[in-house]
DNA sequence: GCAAAATCTTTACAGTGTAAAAATTGCGAC
DNA sequence: GTCGCAATTTTTACACTGTAAAGATTTTGC
């Protein structure tokens, strides 16, 4: 994993000759508790700071640049300091998650309340899915690419089975019937894994680049989100307007 | 990626104490050239002997044990040895993922020609597909989550090449029209996407154990086979013997 | 106001990838 | 045959990484 960029060699000698001396302008000085001024040597909100540092170093640097240490000198601290708020990479990574998730199920929520029809919901809940990915890409991979989640952490748990209740509803919805919490049918479970498999493995496949092969076949520049309304329109019972 | 784990400790520690002397019996000796009997310093077929370590260390670590220097330590020669064979870990990464996807096109195809129907070839090869990745896990994520591939290479890029063709010709079979290889209408191209991303979501799911709230809610132990058979015999357009 | 707890920094260590130099061996020209 | 060059392997070095432990600083409870 060493990396071979030189701005990164930039920025450490950058801190480290920022080390010595600690005057006010120095330090981002976020939000402090009390008294107003001066730079603390307690950061005030440091577990907020380092998630909203951990998000851009995910947007800049992908899944790859997003490390403790690098999410520790973006927001100015010292490597050591997330240790504290997070325990482990583990740790920082699943909190992150779970704020992904939790954005993921706002837009899935606002697409199907856009639409009335029950298989449009689906429809417009799906393209959601694809497009929160395609904005998203680097949190996408921290939910659903990363090996390092701790579902035992409450928070990851909770937007991780909130995202899940929300498809099964909707296909509970889109099959006109009611879908018991705590036992399946076969057809149900079948039609609930077709959902997500469905949609989950189109974004894995397009953020990979695997689709572009199909998407260069198809007449003149055809965008990805018009193949992922064909391909659903065709997994669908009956698409109304169609 | 520091393991903490004590055994890498002992195998370094062994490899060490291994490396003064060097007799017959301490090298695996695997094929060599001319003499037959002593330890060579060039080992004759490294490039092989490192391919099939990194599949032992793969199955045995997980694709996070997957490093450049454990390989090399399972293959018993020096941490940079695999250098001058693969240049760096995408390198060695890549012609094992040609490997993977040329032993997966044979699962495949061997599903495939099991059948005469076209659509129970479908069936069956969707069946070849989740069946390798449960069985080569490691294997399957080198394949298709490592951000380390490079498709340049062209042993990988053939393999990868490959596949996608198969499945291109399954989906032309099930739909009994002759596809062309370098233009798709919409409805093919999205019948192509709709089988792949169908099965590639629900591997990536299901290896991911995000199925198991669903596997949980079915009938006492309801095995994710019989949920992948229900799930792939709604989206089909006639299943026979249904 | 002061001791304890919380927070942050320093220091240290084992592991990683990769580059470059040194060592060893195989091979072809002669 | 042997000699030199090229291929292969090892050694050494460096910049990273995660994580643990100890020290420094500030907040907070009493």
């Amino acid at each position: 994993m060493a990396k071979t960029s030189r701005e990164n060699k930039v920025v450490r000698t950058v801190a480290r000759t920022r080390k010595p001396a600690r005057v006010a302008a120095e330090r981002p000085a976020m939000r402090r508790r009390k008294s107003a001024g001066d730079t603390p040597y307690h950061h005030g909100d440091l577990r907020e700071a380092l998630l909203q540092a951990a998000e851009r170093v995910l947007e800049r640097d992908g899944l790859a640049g997003l490390t403790l240490r690098a999410v520790a000198r973006e927001a100015g601290v010292s490597h050591a300091a997330p240790t504290h708020h997070f325990g482990d990479l583990t740790g920082l990574v699943s909190e992150l998650a779970a704020i992904g998730f939790r954005m993921f199920n706002a837009a899935m929520n606002a697409a199907d309340e856009s639409e009335t029809h029950p298989v449009m919901k689906g429809l417009a809940s799906a393209k959601a899915y694809v497009a929160y990915a395609q904005a998203h890409p680097g949190m996408y991979g921290v939910m659903f690419r990363s090996a390092r989640l701790d579902y035992s952490r409450p928070s990851l748990r909770e937007a991780s089975e909130a995202a899940f209740a929300g498809l099964t509803g909707g296909v509970a919805e889109s099959r006109q019937e009611k879908i018991s919490k705590d036992s399946l049918s076969l057809d149900q479970a079948a039609a609930i894994a077709r959902a997500w498999s469905l949609v989950h493995g189109f974004t894995t496949l397009l953020l990979d680049g695997r689709l572009t092969g199909i998407l260069e076949r198809l007449p003149e520049g055809t965008s990805a989100d018009k193949l992922l309304d064909a391909m659903l329109r065709g997994a669908v019972p009956r698409p109304p307007g169609a």
